[in-house]
Formats: structure tokens, sequence, C-alpha cells
DNA sequence: GCCGTTTTCGGCCCGACTGTTTTCAGTCG
């Protein structure tokens, strides 16, 4: 998958052409590369497709870079950028303050062409010399130059959930904070969160601010003003603080909540009317404040009905907001029950009993026990004889408990069907499948084994894991056709490395597929990742109707069954 | 370079912080 790949040069090409001094061409090539790196398909499908300008700000031109790029290896047009200011632009500007026009004066200045370069220069002190330079810079270069090397990698937001909840708390307890919230990528509930957003209300903000740049856990100041600073804390994660009046309250927390292009395109609306929207409010012409304490007056005034930060991504929520076509989305209160979870019978840490209780006590309705089949040993896969015994432990479990208790199996799409009998198919309440290895003929597996077995449920789909595995290679189009057909749900699996089905693809097929949203939980706690696939679906603009596990069990059953 | 219930050409969001600068450019959110 050369996603990855193909937006880093484009990002790199929008720093050459800002280096050149050329203007909006930058933002042009940025969009398409931030847009290419969000999509879970293959570039190189669509390319095939013929479909590159679908994409988000690929037009003619950029589309055919890629192609080129894609049929050859090699892009002229980046190659020749290159040439004219041979540095290595992207880890320059991963230094903390270092833009394309500093890296371009350096290179024009010293030669700087690397961060060997660069530190060489600055510990020699020949870059307090270049003009536009200084003592301050050189030394704040030095500071963030290992930083730069290693990068900041994106956090998942299910991991990083507990940290960002107690960063709130501990900011929260200081007297001089009069309200926190967690705003930015996290409140948009994005499966990987770049930094922590807060906003806050405080009627003295300098007080504040020096509160918050001496949280205990502070490793670097970045920035340090009235409104506005930026601190390092251990784990290497930024933080960023925002202050504003309670006049600007809401108007602040959707510029804060972005995405940015959620803001770009909104505020261009505003501009339309010859009004101007940014953080402190909405205004008319003559500058008159026409909204700006509450987020809802603000989206009112601009005739939106209000946007629910999940669907902050600009992608199509602005329009069907003017339209009042927003969907009601599902949420975690109208879930029902959990049809993926586990128990020590394979690899789960707590006994079925154990985890039953604690179904109940989040007052599910019904779970559903689906350890792997004998094919995945590693991850604890049952044997027949196995179930059977786990099925006499359900039976006794389901006359003590009023959750209804159901057991099934994942079983494994393998080269000529499942790894299990139709026969023990026959045993399941419900049949899970998924696909743990990457084939070629992957979509021609899954359509038979949809075909020739009781499937019930989909889980995984794509089996994507953050940071280690890319999405299968798959046709989905075909492939949700014929889960509609069979009558077989699509998961949403709320594990923090997985959010898969991913949000896009769910949003893109969610008129047609049945979605059940399960925690895969191999632990009691785990059971609470239920908030973050539902927040998926949310994303994926699913309303309660179009998830299944919102449902009561028999209804579930039927439409399964049927 | 992209894009269109104002446009197929003429626009392209808006502001805070920093360091170096005598008034602002660069970077970042
Ligand atoms: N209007 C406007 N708002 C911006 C711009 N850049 C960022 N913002 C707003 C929207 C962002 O969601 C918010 C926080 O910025 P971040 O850089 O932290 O981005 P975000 O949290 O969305 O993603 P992240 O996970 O941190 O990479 O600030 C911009 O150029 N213009
Ligand atoms: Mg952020
Ligand atoms: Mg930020
Ligand atoms: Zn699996």
């Amino acid at each position: 998958m050369k996603n990855k790949e193909i937006s880093k040069i484009l990002y790199e090409i929008a720093d050459f052409l800002e280096i050149k001094g050329v203007k909006y061409k930058p933002r042009a090539y940025r969009k398409a590369a931030r847009n290419i790196e969000a999509l879970t398909e293959d570039v190189e499908n669509i390319y095939e497709r013929r479909e590159l300008k679908e994409i988000e700000g690929v037009g003619e031109s950029i589309a055919e870079k890629i192609s080129k790029y894609l049929e050859t290896g090699e892009l002229e047009y980046y190659e020749r950028l290159r040439k004219d200011v041979p540095v290595d632009i992207e880890n320059l500007t991963n230094v903390e303050g270092l833009g394309p026009k500093s890296v371009k004066k350096l290179y024009n200045s010293l030669g700087i062409e690397t961060l060997e370069d660069l530190e060489e220069a600055a510990k020699a002190g020949r870059i307090a010399d270049v003009k536009g330079f200084g003592e301050k810079i050189q030394e704040k270069i030095l500071e963030n130059i290992d930083a730069a090397r290693m990068g900041r990698e994106r956090k998942l937001i299910g991991r990083i959930f507990p940290l960002v909840q107690d960063l709130k708390k501990r900011i929260q307890g200081k007297d001089v904070f009069e309200r926190v919230n967690i705003v930015g990528s996290y409140r948009r509930r994005n499966p990987t969160i770049g930094d922590i957003d807060v906003l806050a209300l405080s009627d003295d903000s300098e007080e504040a601010m020096e509160e918050f740049c001496n949280l205990n856990d502070v490793e670097e100041v970045l920035a340090k003003g009235d409104t506005k600073s930026s601190i390092i804390i251990s784990g290497n994660i930024q933080v960023d603080l925002r202050i504003v009046d309670e006049v600007s309250y809401g108007s602040a927390l959707m510029y804060f909540t972005g995405s940015k292009d959620h803001n770009v395109s909104i505020r261009s609306k505003a501009k339309g009317r010859d009004w101007k929207l940014n953080e402190y409010g909405l205004f008319d012409s003559n500058d008159e404040r026409l909204a700006g304490e509450k987020e809802e007056e603000v989206y009112d005034k601009l005739d939106m009905s209000f946007i629910p930060p999940e669907l902050r991504e600009n992608t199509g929520e602005i329009e069907s907001a003017e339209r009042g076509s927003l969907p009601d989305l599902v949420e975690r209160v109208d879930i029902r029950g959990d049809l993926q979870i586990h128990s020590n019978y394979s690899d789960g840490s707590a006994s079925m009993r154990e985890m039953v209780e604690n179904a109940e006590e989040i007052d599910l309705d019904y779970v559903l026990f689906s350890d792997h089949g004998p094919s995945l040993k590693i991850a604890g896969g049952l044997s027949e004889k196995e179930f059977d015994e786990q099925s006499g432990e359900v039976e006794e479990l389901n006359d003590e408990f009023d959750v209804e208790i159901l057991l099934g199996v994942e079983a494994n799409i393998v080269e000529d069907g499942l790894d299990i009998s139709k026969d023990w198919c026959e045993k399941c309440d419900f049949l899970s499948v998924a696909m743990h290895n990457r084939p070629k003929d992957a979509t021609d597996r899954i359509l038979s084994v949809f075909e020739n077995y009781p499937v019930d449920i989909w889980v995984h789909p794509l089996g994507r894991q953050f940071f280690s595995r890319d999405p299968l290679d798959i046709d989905l189009d075909k492939i949700v056709d014929k889960t509609e057909e069979e009558h077989i749900a699509i998961e949403i699996s709320s594990q923090p490395e997985r959010l898969d089905l991913d949000w896009r693809n769910v949003k893109k097929y969610r008129d047609k597929a049945d979605y059940v949203i399960s925690t895969d939980a191999h632990s009691t706690t785990e059971l609470d990742f239920m908030r973050f696939g539902v927040s998926q679906a949310r994303k994926g603009w699913c309303n309660e109707d179009s998830v299944l596990n919102t449902k009561s069990i028999d209804k579930a059953r039927s439409y399964l069954n049927g």
C-alpha cells in the first residue's frame, strides 16, 4: 500500500513550492496529501479504477502525478523541485519552529541539507549569524533536534483515553479554571490522536497559563501566551491550551474541535455572506457579534443544524446540516448487547462467569462468547470438544443470570472454507467469521464462505491493525452486497488497534450494511471499549437503526437467522 | 492546484506566539 509514500511526496512538494514562494499550490498539495493519508483503501486500487479525481483535493494535475508515480516509480516534477534545493525537507521541517522558508535560508547561507548539517552548524554557532536567525533560534534548534529525529507517533484514542481523562481532571482541579473541555481530534473521536487540545474558561488567564505550564509532568514549554500555550508532557505528548471568554466559548469550541478542513469550509461559508467566523465569534460586516457563546447558535445563524463533533471531517456534513438532513446518531445507551467477547476458555483473562457478571453490571441484555476456531492455536483456538464443554457451562450460567448468554465461534476463513465443520456451525447461536491471513483470492474466499456456511457476523473485516497491519485488499462493494443478501452483520470492532470496519467505509456502506458494534473484550475492563466502537459508528454517520445490537436479541436473531 | 445552490475563472480561513525585526515574517493552531 503506497498511500503513505505518496502523501509524503505530496507534502514534500508542498514544502518545496513554499520555498519557491508559490502561492496557494502548497495548500492544494497538502490538502490532497492529507486526504490520501487518511484513505483506508489502497490508492493504487483507486488509480486502477481511474477514480483518483474522486478523492477530495485531487484534481487533474495531482491525479496525473500520482498515476505517473505508480506507473514508473518516479515523479519528475518532484525530482526537479528537489534538485533546486536538495535538502532533507521532511526531517528538517520536523524541527519545531523550522518551516520551509527557514530551511531555504539555511541552505542558501550555510549549505545545510540534513539534520546532521543542522546540528553541526548550530553547535558551531554559525546559525546565530545568519540574517533573520539569532541565538535563541539556534538554542531552540539544538534543544529540539533529537525530538525531530525521533518523530512523534500518533496515539490510539482507546489507549490514551485514561491519560486524557486524568489530565482533564488535573487541570479542572485547579481553582483558576472554571470550565475545561478536551477538543481537537479527541473530541472528534479520531482513531488516532496527534496531540491533546484543551479549551478552558478562566477569569485570570495569566494565572491559568502559569498553572498549566507548571503541571507536574511538563517536560518542555513550547510557547506561552495570554490566550494560548503549548507544552510537552511526559510520554512525549504535546498539549495545547486555549483560553477564551464566555461570550466566545462556543465559537472557540468550534475552532479548536476542527477539523481544519471543516473550519476552513465553514469560515468560507460565513465569508460568502460578508460575515466573519473566528474563535471569538461570528460577526457581521459591521463587526457586530451574531453568535459565539454556544456552538449551536453559530451553526444556527449559518442556517445549519448542529453538527456533532464526530462528523466534522469535511466529508459532506456541512451540506447535510444546511439541508437539515444529518442523521440522528447512535449512542452508547442504545447498545443492548455485545456480540464478541472472550473468556479464559481461550486467550481471555476472565472466566465466563466474571465476564457475564460485568456485562450485567453495565446493563447489557445479551453477550456472545466467540473464541477462535481450531486453526488459530496461538490465539487460544478451541477444539470441538472444548467448545462442547463451554456450551455446557453456558447453559448453567444462563439459568443463573438475566443476561442472555450466547455461544459461537470466530471461525477462520481458510483455503477451502472454514476451519470448523458444518455440524459445529449448527451448534453455534451465532457464527462469526474472519480472515486471518491475506491470500490473493481473499474476496472469492470470503464470498464463497458467505454463500456456503450459515454465517451471521463478519468480524474485523479488513484485518487492519494500526501501526502494524494494512487493511486487506478486498472488493468491499461485492462483499457488502453479499452480506445484504445473506443477512450477515458487519462488525465494527471497538479494539483500539482495530476500529475495523473503519469509519470511512462504515459511512460509505451505511445504507446497505447492518453493523454490529463489538468490544472483542478479553477482560472485564475491556467491556468498556464499547464507547470507542460507538464513536466510530457515529463517525460513520450511523443511526440507531443501522446497528443491530441496539435491538433486542429476538429481533437480532430473527434478522441474522432469516 | 482545486473547485463551484453565488462562479468553469477568480477566488482560496483566520489568528496567536516568537524572534528578530524597527514594523513583520515565519510557523503553528
Ligand atoms: N481555522 C483553522 N483552524 C485550525 C487550523 N489548524 C488547526 N486548527 C484547529 C482545528 C484543529 O482540529 C484544532 C487543533 O489542531 P491540531 O493541529 O491539534 O489538529 P487535530 O487535533 O485536529 O488533529 P491531531 O490529531 O492533533 O493531528 O485547531 C487552521 O489552519 N485554521
Ligand atoms: Mg490535536
Ligand atoms: Mg494541537
Ligand atoms: Zn480474529
